[in-house]
DNA sequence: TTGTAAGCGTTATCAT
DNA sequence: ATGATAACGCTTACAA
């Protein structure tokens, strides 16, 4: 690999000019410029960025630290990627990918995700800026979905359409928002004035389409709600494919409201309602928030935000029938 | 930011002592390497990745270059994404994703894809190893996947049920797996002495569920083909939601198969056949190509494969009924 | 406008 | 087993 010395040499300039060349051209005269640009050209001359990362203690890299688990929900994750790398490309800025604990590459700054709420909130300020997806103390930027009332909204959703039965679907994580989730819908149901049943509320296996299929026949076999709120799209189009199986059909006899929206509920039908995240609007805050951090000087105050998912109707809800889940 | 002279100073021993602590514990003596752990948990010391790529001339990163357009296919990337950081994980590299053109940032090596026939196959080899997806010249490690082949298996297993007008459903695209699978369509359909009607191939405006669904409604409107071989699952899901709405029911009045078998197949009812690709080990395969790639020194022969799509039969498929699209 | 010298933080080499 | 010194390739600060 050619250095800037090669360069200089060919060009009959110290290093220096052509650095200068590189930078800031406008403070070299033309004819030596062009000397220099023909010199790169030719030895196929490219900077180092390792040593430009050392003397000017900046990489041109954002980290983006998530759980390997965390991928596993695809389009949720790719659509946030998408919103990020769309900032971070207009600052020149590459994305970097690693796990947690991963120390390996150095970086201007991290966009954090899928730690547990008590890592969260253990975080501290420190030289590289981080900006935090999920609730995270005063000190750090977050952003955060409002999912106590997004899951409140969608139950509101099934009430108001006259169901009163409303079960619910989730599955186990050790994240916090599954956790929020329950409590917005059990919150409604109360607000409602409805005592929820134990067998109203339904735990799948995991976030898949599969166990909230297999989980979701049990669910429909109970015949005990005629709506059912869900956890995420996954599980719920799980519900809606044994609903099928199980000829019951939706919304007539049984309504579903998904949760994500990133774009599985419209892969069959019905489409499917649902609350959706507005996730490559997450990705770009979380890139933009991060970029003013890295670029700027003084420290501004720590910006937090909550966004709250809109509800996405589609075919998959409608009032009860009259006459349902009467013994056969 | 404590440096390697920080925790020198604060142990009392040469800052080579603490290198070699931080490289080769086994070559400093236990009582020193205490000392000296002690001093850099104190400190809080972190080493200098710039300072450290900048002399040992790598960078522990690992540059995935792909077009800002291909992350649109979300299910398809996202697996990828899983086999390659898979593997890079478990070799300590870390995944920068970046478009082409892109020089920013230094890495070892480069996974390559997405760009077109000709820009591949003028690929050349470089000092920093680079493997590619996607047809590339002999002195290039590549991997791609067998299109022309996969659609003919589709379009074989149509033919094979009976199927006599089988459609083929496809899209724009500058990038050349789609001429291949139409050339497999094509090839499936001459060597069973069908010779294929021009209406029989439809194209949809692109590649998503929408364009899919109402180039769908055309196709069905048409009632030229009781079977159709599609390019992708996304106008594979679009066409089988246009045909639930022409009340055409799937499999038994219109079999349908579908390409790429990343997971929507498997979103709606029924569970559409597909050509699946074996993303996750392609992006395995690549990853693992280019890490011992960058870890030899000699050159071995560049490695080339092509993976050909299993047939997942599902439920969208079967025997063509006898009497069909009659005019009402 | 251009060049010189110093230093960014680390490791390789060669001593001790 | 440990240390002194010289790179790695670049940019900043200052000098010419």
């Amino acid at each position: 690999m050619p250095t800037i010395y090669d360069v200089a040499k060919l060009a009959q300039v110290s290093a220096m000019t052509v650095s200068r060349t590189l930078n800031t051209p406008e403070k070299v005269r033309p004819e030596s410029r062009a000397k220099i640009e023909a010199a790169i050209a030719k030895l196929g001359y490219r900077q180092n960025q390792a040593a430009r990362a050392l003397v000017l203690q900046s990489t041109g890299i954002v980290k983006l630290q998530m759980s390997a688990g965390l991928r596993g929900n695809h389009l949720y994750f790719s659509q946030l990627f998408s919103g990020i790398t769309d900032v971070l490309s207009q600052h020149k800025l590459a994305m970097l990918v690693t796990d947690h604990h991963e120390h390996t590459a150095a970086c201007d700054g991290k966009i954090i995700m899928g730690l547990t709420r008590e890592a969260q909130m253990a975080l501290t300020p420190s030289k590289t800026p981080k900006v935090l997806f999920g609730k995270g103390p005063d000190c750090i930027d977050w952003i955060d979905v409002d999912n106590e009332r997004g899951c409140r909204r969608a139950t509101e959703r099934m009430l108001s359409l006259g169901h009163e039965r409303v079960g619910f679907f989730t599955f186990p994580s050790t994240e916090p928002f599954i956790k929020e989730r329950e409590a917005g819908y059990l919150r409604a149901m109360q607000e409602a004035g409805i005592t929820v049943q134990p067998n109203w509320i339904v735990t799948a296996m995991n976030n898949s389409v599969e166990a909230g299929y297999s989980s979701g026949r049990a669910l429909l076999n109970q015949r005990a709600v005629t709506a059912v709120v869900c956890c995420s799209d996954h599980v719920a189009v799980g519900l809606a494919q044994a609903a099928y199986d199980s000829h019951v059909s939706v919304p007539e006899e049984l309504s579903i409201i998904g949760f994500d929206g990133v774009g599985q509920e419209r892969m069959g039908k019905p489409i499917l309602a649902t609350m959706r995240q507005p996730v490559f609007d997450i990705g770009r805050w979380l890139a933009k928030t991060l970029v003013q951090r890295i670029k700027q000087v003084g420290d501004a105050a720590p910006q937090h935000q909550m966004v709250t998912p809109d509800i996405l109707l589609n075919d998959s809800t409608a009032p009860p029938k009259a006459i349902l889940w009467r013994s056969d």
